[in-house]
DNA sequence: GCAGCATTTGTGAACGCAAACAATCGAGTA
DNA sequence: TACTCGATTGTTTGCGTTCACAAATGCTGC
């Protein structure tokens, strides 16, 4: 129990501190909003009985008038792959530095009905802005309808046009990957690809395919995993048993992780005889055997950006666009991907 | 705009709902709460109300008048590793299945201050209790000065004895992992272990150090990383150097994974020449080169036991304990980790 | 010494909801 | 018929804060 707490055990509320420093409730709440007007000494009086009594303000109270709550709600899928459990990371420490909290909202489905009982929650709540960590198109299209309700960005994926939001340039991460290994001397590029609707698994497919295409190299069909090291396992062997694959672009370093076990298993050395590189830069990726080559993402920046774009949104209201403009008004914040080379690509053995 | 909200645009409220039902607010209330004592009749006419108007209960004004907020603080540390983050997510899913929100509050340093600040946020925003994803043994105490002042439970280390909280059984886990090495025939087993100050680390060093006390072997010294997999990987150089050394356990998988590496690039054979066993056994595990030997734990598991009990004591107010009871009063629920033989451990070449 | 003005402080009313209490209704009983 | 009691509904109050406005205070210049 605090020194100098009401005697009665209730929580101090604004007019105890009032009452102690000799004051209206209403100077206390100047004090404490930073109002002008208030003589430093009446300033320093209040904030003294505010140490006293250990007051808190009441943020129900605070939030029931104002009609702010100073929080924003983030909406994940799967919050436990590394990418979105980096980029929750970098949004709330985003947040924290702009004294917003953070509620979250993590659905097991992905369905229309489950989003949008995740923004109403949210919403619930009184949350000034939503961050999304969703990456399926379907997802971003439900969101895109709850859009007008409160400002939303989406962080991770970059070509949605249907909300702003900050990712990275995976199109260009993709090609950049593809490229090198083009470069290498491979005479094609072989992908394994992330699940059909996730937005950025599609932009690194296409990354891959412009890359094969502006050099007229065989677009060979591609593989699609889940993410996971097990898919990336099982497309290892599919692609193990083609002799004539010499590269592997993987569209995520788990499954890159998968694919070289796989080829491991299967008698095929990496590089010498199939280079593989992946997505994301893990912090295991350097340890890996071999050590992986990858394309590097900054998911702290990514939070940080997005977030910083969400604020933006709440400070100044959306202004209902022309249909017209829409496309401006749907910012993106690219952030560019790093290719990592190590050990795990390297020349074809002969050509 | 929903077809029948309020002429002046503003959110409809309560009264607006009973003005339309042609009752009053209190029944709306009523119905809202699910409380006895309304006509079968009158609900439907209130519910048919809300629909139209698409009213939404302002939760502001119910925390502020029931001072409950329905919300569930989450500290979290290094919510970026695999533990953490599962956890993260085992409790959110918990929450919602209890239809509380979650506010996270996730620190990037462990000092006291920062602590303390994490928990008055929290506070702040009328949290009814604080689930703490943190292991440090510093932070525990630094939280146990603050209980009292809210409800809070660990998730993750089982052994502070200062917070009831869900934990795995990390040295039971660590035990099952040396004695099996020394079953398959090693002399005695190195430990790379975690940081200090990590309650789990020592849980498990504990473990390592009784398997081989209990068998009279060998405690040689043990490496110290940082969870990290490029600590695993110095401390694998270091190990490789000694020829003596035929058995490694570590205790996560990550710094187990560094290890591999070390080896392989020191020409170590795993597990002809060395066995290697982690712990947590993350999903790439079974995908590494060679498949890793480990001790399982269930995260999401941990979420639901740890919030399970937060509930327990948010329900129960917690009765000032006597000094005397508190050994009993802070209860901790102990999930059983599991053994997983994969191909990194073996018995020793030759004896 | 006093009007005039800016600065500082105080007073009353919301905000939207639930709790406590009061009122009404209807059926069963004497 | 009157009376009681339970079920149902309504009225009033207050949660702790900020906002709008009113009051008081201090300072300036004449």
């Amino acid at each position: 129990m605090p020194a100098g707490s009401t005697a009665d055990g209730a929580l101090p509320v604004m007019a105890d501190v009032a009452r102690l420093a000799g004051v209206s409730h209403q100077t206390v709440s100047r004090v404490l909003n930073d109002r002008p007007n208030v003589r430093p000494e009446t300033r320093e009086r209040v904030l003294v009985a505010i140490r006293e009594l250990d007051y808190r303000p009441n943020s129900a109270a605070r939030t029931l008038v104002t009609r702010k709550s100073q929080t924003l709600g983030v909406i994940s899928f799967e919050s436990t792959l590394y990418g979105p459990s980096q980029m929750l990371y970098g949004i709330e420490q985003a947040a924290r530095a702009a004294s917003y909290f953070i509620s979250i909202a993590s659905l097991r489905y992905q369905g229309i009905h489950s989003v949008h009982e995740a923004v109403d929650r949210l919403r619930d709540q009184a949350v000034e802005g939503i961050a999304v960590i969703a990456s399926q198109g379907s997802t971003v299209a439900a969101l895109a309808q709850r859009v007008g309700t409160v400002p939303m960005v989406t962080v991770g994926p970059t070509d949605s046009g249907q909300l702003p939001g900050a990712g990275v340039n995976n199109h260009a991460g993709a090609l950049a990957a593809v490229r090198y290994l083009l470069d290498l001397g491979h005479a094609t590029v072989h992908h394994v690809a992330g699940p059909k609707d996730w937005l950025e698994a599609n932009a690194r497919e296409a990354g891959w395919r412009q890359a094969l295409d502006e050099r007229g190299r065989q677009v060979v069909p591609c593989l699609a995993g889940d993410w996971s090291a097990r898919s990336g396992y099982e497309a290892g062997f599919r692609l193990a048993g083609d002799l004539t694959v010499t590269a592997v672009f993987c569209a995520n370093d788990h499954m890159a992780l998968g694919v070289l076990r796989a080829l491991q298993e299967s008698g095929r050395r990496v590089p010498e005889d199939i280079s593989v590189v992946g997505f994301d830069d893990i912090p295991e990726a350097a340890f890996l055997t071999p050590p992986l080559t990858t394309v590097r993402q900054d998911f702290g920046e990514l939070g940080r950006r997005g977030l910083e774009l969400l604020l933006q949104r709440i400070e100044s209201p959306p202004l209902r666009p022309s249909p017209r403009s829409r496309a401006t008004d749907h910012r993106v914040a690219l952030v560019a991907p790093e290719l990592v080379l190590r050990a795990s690509s390297g020349r074809p053995r002969s050509r």
